[in-house]
DNA sequence: CTGTTAGCGCCTTCAT
DNA sequence: ATGAAGGCGCTAACAG
């Protein structure tokens, strides 16, 4: 019953040729139009479905993209993906998943297992850098598939990028923390070979330094991005001789945790202490103590790196293109960092 | 510089036969160890890739499998997908991911595109039912390409499942609501024609029955998935002679809807007013006060059902394979329907 | 307007 | 152990 019907089937019952009937299901300008119609009558009646498989062989092009992310269950590449699918769907794009768990092999395995897959282009977000995966990277662009870094990024030229200016991210919301009052104000980071990470604490530094406050090196930890990090740099700093009064951190998770400790030691927030977080994960806006975070827009920012790749496609090999997308995050001020009336 | 390497190339440079080439590199047994390894290593070299397409078409299998979800950006079928991503992927598979928005018509589209893109198999969850589909549905069985649903099912014959037992997750809900002393419990539930829906009630119902309670249909409101949807329906059950004394939301959202509005009526919880929800969102655990609500342990049900398509896979055309598997639900208690000490 | 031919890259009988 | 030839399904010259 598996009926696979072919343009030879239908040519067959037309008694025509498989080239004639190809023509017409493509509304080619020269075919009879009485043909035409004849031919995709029958076609529909006999239940005829395209292969795209033969012809994506044939035209060289799969018509897939592929997208590659650490993982696919956090919201914010969750909500980029959503962004990436929801663009490209109407150009009859398909999206194919992959996930490093920020795992460098991983993402050089996806990276190869994507252009033999012979995917139109690739959209990722790096995991921790390691310039062992050049060489994958350096190939897909020798392969003249469109590349473009969303969020993390990586310094390769030809490469496009939709990022969001992380260092204004951790300047403002380090800003709005000063502007609370608070004068000792630490920073849990994330892994500092990332760009995000590292422009979130230079802008984090930079607003210190431009409201005269001294920049502490001890108020800087690097963790993980979880609840129980948060937890733990949050007994590190309170250990310090002059504790701090404030947190930026560049993770939700981490903030969240940083909040149960504070708690947890009866350190009331956010009149003794300010958090903020980053990511404008659901949670930060559903806690009762709503958590101060920026907003990176990531359905704007799958949207949009959507939109690049489709520049990009079909351009003429020679020239490379490269551009670079640059979103404005978005301070979304919550209770955990608002100490006059809210 | 695009390079695109082919049997042929390598056959050429080495003065043999593309044949000899395919079947040196598939390790054929006939084939002399020598100009196996010689050709290997040539390969090597000219870094040729198999191009996957052209596999594809010749041998019918794509190495796609489709997952198709209402939306990708929900913590719930983000972690499905995860599980599926991290089952299928030592197989080689790849995964193709299509959004309904939960509108049928969008489901019969991507329905359609996932066949014609040849995937090996489909995995989704339906969105509301309308028997319109139903032709895509039977569609999909006829060209013997596996069909497995998880979650929100749908009864084909030979379409296997993967669901939790909903009407257990709604029973063992409402049973804790009942132990906490709740009298008059409400129920907020969603498209009742969906399987998981019908039996999140009438597990609901039951576990009343069993214990006593009088079931009261007015305690029963339908609505949306949503913060505001659980407020709206909170405002009209307190409107109700003898309002409820606690809840159990088929939704998450709903159910933090629900205590948001309570709060700010100055009711209790959980004293006054017990809450319970549905699927276990990450920011239940999260919140201050914590939501008590039923795991539908996402993760192990996209593996599962990615085992579900491996078995079936490859099997015979004519015998259809029909496999139901009920995962159980975990009730996490927290304090929104925690009377006693906590 | 339509038929013929060739080829996308690979595998697989059938010979040798 | 290897070469030759055909075909997966479709399109695109090149004829007529």
């Amino acid at each position: 019953m598996s009926e696979k019907i072919t343009i030879y089937d239908i040519a067959k019952r037309l008694n025509i040729t498989a080239a004639t009937v190809s023509r017409a299901l493509n509304k080619s300008p020269k075919i009879k139009k009485s043909t035409r119609e004849l031919v995709q009558e029958t076609a529909d009646l006999m239940g005829y479905k395209p292969n795209k498989l033969a012809l994506a062989l044939k035209s060289g092009r799969s018509n897939n993209i592929g997208v590659i992310v650490p993982r696919v269950d956090s919201n914010f590449f969750a909500s980029v993906i959503r962004g990436i699918e929801e663009e490209l769907y109407p150009h009859g794009y398909q999206v194919i998943i992959c996930q490093t768990h920020e795992d460098p092999k991983r993402e050089n395995e996806n990276l190869y297992a994507l252009i033999d897959a012979q995917v139109d282009g690739i959209l990722m977000s790096v995991t921790a850098v390691n310039n062992e995966n050049d060489g994958a990277f350096l190939n897909v662009l020798k392969k003249n598939v469109p590349l473009i870094f969303f969020d993390r990024s990586k310094l390769i030229d030809g490469v496009s990028s939709v990022t969001i200016n992380d260092f204004k991210g951790g300047y403002i919301v380090t800003k709005q923390l000063i502007n609370q009052g608070c004068k000792y104000i630490a920073h849990l980071s994330g892994d500092q070979s990332l760009e995000i990470f590292k422009n979130r604490f230079l802008g984090y530094r930079q607003a210190l330094v431009d409201n005269g406050i001294p920049y502490n090196e001890k108020y800087v930890i690097q963790c993980k991005s979880s609840v129980e990090a948060g937890k733990n740099a949050i007994t590190i700093l309170l250990e310090l001789e002059t504790p701090p009064d404030a947190i930026f951190s560049s993770s939700d998770f981490a903030a969240l945790g940083a909040i149960q400790e504070l708690k947890e030691r009866n350190i009331n927030i956010p009149q003794e202490f300010c958090v903020a977080g980053f990511s404008n994960e659901p949670f930060t806006k559903f806690m009762e103590l709503s958590i101060t975070s920026v907003d990176q827009s990531p359905l704007e920012m799958g949207r949009m790196s959507a939109r690049v790749f489709l520049e990009q496609v079909g351009k003429t090999d020679t020239i490379k293109i490269e551009k670079k997308v640059v979103l404005a995050p978005e301070l979304h001020i919550r209770k955990s960092s608002t100490r006059t009336a809210f």
